[in-house]
DNA sequence: TTGTAGGCGTTATCAT
DNA sequence: ATGATAACGCCTACAA
């Protein structure tokens, strides 16, 4: 049998509800008391019972981080920056995915809410759409986006389309005029303002977008850079240079199946990349590619959220973090 | 205002008991009131409070998931197996780590089970040493520990022992005698298997262990392999081969120092590592390893937790999965 | 400074 | 088949 709130309130010849007090902290405790069920408490070695103490304060004391696929390595990635910074938090982070639900994020997050599992969210929400997202600010929990803006929400995200700029002008900068793009999963916010960025830096240098110089990747792995390059090396007239807003593992998958097929990298074909993970140091040539701050947006997220949780911030917050771009050896 | 069992109750002329029935779909409720309850819960688009729940049925609905540091990519993986499958299950899943707090994972464990945060927890355990193990098996909360052998916990773990023995032999069978021994963060239970399985293959091949030929790795990345080349470098006689129970990343950058040197792999020196990560596959030459099927020790880990609390299962379980021997190039 | 009393929203045990 | 009623363990006015 636990012992309960009751148990150390008999023993110290207190009612319950003074118990209560002292072990939260209220004032008005004479010290003796205070001092006596203290000591009680510890012999008995007790610990609130969160869920009851959920029910009479209306608070889960959870956060919901609601991720796409955990599979994605940027997700994770995010996840260790939330939880790295969560240690000197009160919150406990409850984890979801939504890949293989019938849940979309939003019901999901509706759900959670409704049942008043979490008092407030994460949401890691690049393939959420935006009437999706409409849902979330009816909710009365908050809840702050990750990784793609959002007006009605709090959110920390990167500015893609200056991290797309610098790459692209970095190749143009380079001498290379015909610049393939490669991108993944077209559509989603982030991907969109990278493909902007691109076209953007093109510009500045008057050359028109050419939409047969974008490649759309069947997946975020080396098999679909390794076909990506295919089509790439059937460009006529031959394309120097690939900038892969897609993402590092592509960018690595196009430079060995390049390296197979005898083309020199950077030599024949530079490449820049869009993430910077740790197989990017690996790979010979090592890859240039705009880094994203990744732990640093789950580090942004969950002091957002926290705030809002203690009423330390209202109105909606949008936080940008700058991309930077790796110069090493495959562009 | 959230609606509760007692709102749908008064409209629907019973009480909320009738009601609760209903919802939780208890026998002996006439058709009729079953029909018109279910209704009026949808038209009010009601929600469970999990807490109140919670507080009367004396479970939480979660399961902790309790990891070392979610930085390792070898937990990461874990924990993706378990969320994919976690995928059919009504369980929510809450996730903590213990690098950097003050609670170890047993005093974090009994702390989780006594404010009845948790019904039951996954311990990804190859950090965590025996005595504290045992306060595990005094809560009442049931506990899976992943990545080690356990006597008191019912575990899911890799045989460690014959997987280093499998790369052992594999590289003796080429004809190497001088074969170091990259080792990390000795004194848990999986590196001391796998040395255990090293030395075993070589007693095998009648050669006796030279404590010489094992090196210790300061980290799990490359800089740390890169320090330890330096080392084996220095052997005399010579090494031609290394097995790297330390970790993929670390032989990776045994790999690369290699050949910044001028040293061929897999040519003068053959190297083999452990695990199987991503980057595995795009290192030159592509690095020859251990797998260890991480997703599904997830996998196995939720499932066996489950089976528990749901009372399908009692007594204490192992469950040893193998690693595989994956030949590549670099050894 | 402490006790009394009620409520948080469900579930569960009896009756009826 | 349904209703009363009492938990579940904690918090919080309000009263004393």
């Amino acid at each position: 049998m636990p012992v309960t709130l009751k148990d150390i309130a008999e023993r110290a010849g207190v009612t319950s509800a003074t118990v209560s007090m002292v072990i939260n902290n209220k004032p008005n405790i004479s010290e003796t008391t205070r001092k006596k069920v203290l000591k009680i408490a510890k012999d008995l070695s007790y610990y609130p019972n969160v869920i009851a103490r959920g029910l009479a304060t209306r608070k889960s004391g959870s956060i919901g981080v609601i991720v796409p696929n955990l599979a994605s390595s940027f997700v994770v990635r995010i996840l260790q920056g939330i939880k790295s910074t969560n240690r000197d938090i009160e919150y406990t982070v409850q984890l979801f995915d939504t890949i293989g639900q019938k849940e979309s994020e939003a019901q999901l997050f509706q759900r959670l809410s409704r049942e008043r599992r979490i008092d407030g969210a994460i949401l890691i929400g690049a393939t959420v759409n935006d009437d999706e997202l409409k849902v979330f600010a009816d909710e009365s929990v908050p809840c702050i986006v990750v990784a793609r803006t959002c007006e009605t929400l709090d959110s920390v995200y990167v500015n893609n389309t200056q991290g797309a700029m610098d790459a692209t002008k970095y190749l143009l900068q380079k001498g290379h005029a015909n610049i393939a793009c490669v991108t993944t999963a077209r559509g989603n916010i982030p991907m969109t303002d990278r493909v902007k960025g691109y076209t953007a830096a093109l510009a500045e240098h008057n050359i028109a977008l050419n939409q047969n110089l974008i490649f759309d990747a069947a997946d975020d792995d080396m098999d679909a850079g390794a076909a990506i390059f295919e089509k790439i090396l059937a460009c006529d007239p031959p394309v120097s240079a690939v900038f892969v807003p897609a993402g590092d593992m592509v960018a690595i998958g196009i430079i060995k199946e390049a390296k197979k097929r005898g083309i020199a990298v950077p030599g024949k074909l530079a490449v820049v990349g869009f993430d910077d993970i740790p197989a990017a140091m690996v790979v010979e040539p090592m890859l240039t590619t705009v880094r994203q701050p990744k732990l640093e947006m789950g580090d942004y997220a969950i002091n957002m959220i926290v705030d809002k949780l203690e009423g330390r911030e209202s109105g909606i917050k949008h936080k940008e973090l700058q991309t930077k771009f790796i110069v090493r050896e495959s562009a």
